[in-house]
DNA sequence: AGCGAAACGGACCTAGTTATCCTATTGTCG
DNA sequence: CGACAATAGGATAACTAGGTCCGTTTCGCT
């Protein structure tokens, strides 16, 4: 479903969406929470940040922060940049002419299958995630809840 | 989406499913018709055949065979046993703990995602990918078809 | 200007997946 | 029974994804 390195993507972009502040957040604060390895992260954000979903910083104080607002980014753009989407338009069954007219037999449910996949990924922002709330702090929070007149 | 293995995996069970009779059909066959990699075909229909999906004969004649009517036998089915589908139970963000009532972030989300893609693989039969005709053939056999009354 | 903290980039190592090859083993046919 | 045709299965090679290491560059701070 998801290869470990877009994984490890998602847990690093959810960590920066959910992080209160606009500031860079360094790599290793980031392995540190989100349990990947440090260099091996650091790689990926590296490439999210040539896919300019990322915006980096050297230097001391630098790091990785996102470089557009949270509901801006979706999990599409989080995976695409990592993943070998080119196989996405392949046929499954290897035909080298399959589309919409002339098709496989596989064609119509794959492209189904395909499409609430990608779908779910191109409709899901980091903004929808970070919003998350337990059920337990839900439960919490119930009455006098601050955090959602945040909106 | 799928790896390479159950994409082969795919690719020959619908050219069996398809195949008309109830024989057996060989490796080399399978693998020309697929553009699958005859050796590595052995190897997964013999998983197959360990997992009760296909029914395999050695000797003269020999070679593999549906073990179960093609509307019994889903997509999960095919690609189960060849993918690691172990994954699918564990966290995203890597959580030790993460379901229903204590939940990570992402849970929700991935769940449905998730949820929505095993559905589809459970709910396809190969029968439904036998079925298939192509416009081309529909269009052909349109007033005079034969085979749509097979059911 | 000099120091240290960070990302950047290249080289390299490791492990898992994909693919090949070779030797059994088991079946059919003459 | 012997020849042959097929799967079964082990060993191994090739390739790719995952992961580490190290020197370079760029920045902030004093």
């Amino acid at each position: 479903m998801l290869t470990q390195t877009g994984e490890y993507a998602l847990r690093a972009m959810v960590y920066m969406a959910r992080k209160p502040g606009e500031g860079f957040c360094g790599v290793k604060e980031i392995a540190a929470s989100t349990g990947v390895p440090a260099n091996y992260l650091a790689k990926i954000l590296q490439q999210l940040a040539r896919s300019k979903v990322l915006d980096s910083q050297k230097g001391f104080g630098g790091g990785f922060r996102l470089n557009r607002p949270r509901e801006e980014i979706t999990l599409f753009d989080v995976i695409d940049p990592l993943e070998r989407v080119e196989k996405f338009d392949q046929c499954v069954l290897g035909q080298r002419l399959c589309n919409d007219q002339v098709a496989c037999p596989l064609h119509d449910t794959w492209k189904a299958i395909k499409g609430q996949y990608l779908g779910s990924l191109h409709s899901t922002t980091l903004q929808d995630i970070a919003d998350f709330r337990s059920k337990a702090e839900v439960l919490e929070h119930k009455s006098t809840s601050p955090a959602l007149s945040k909106r």
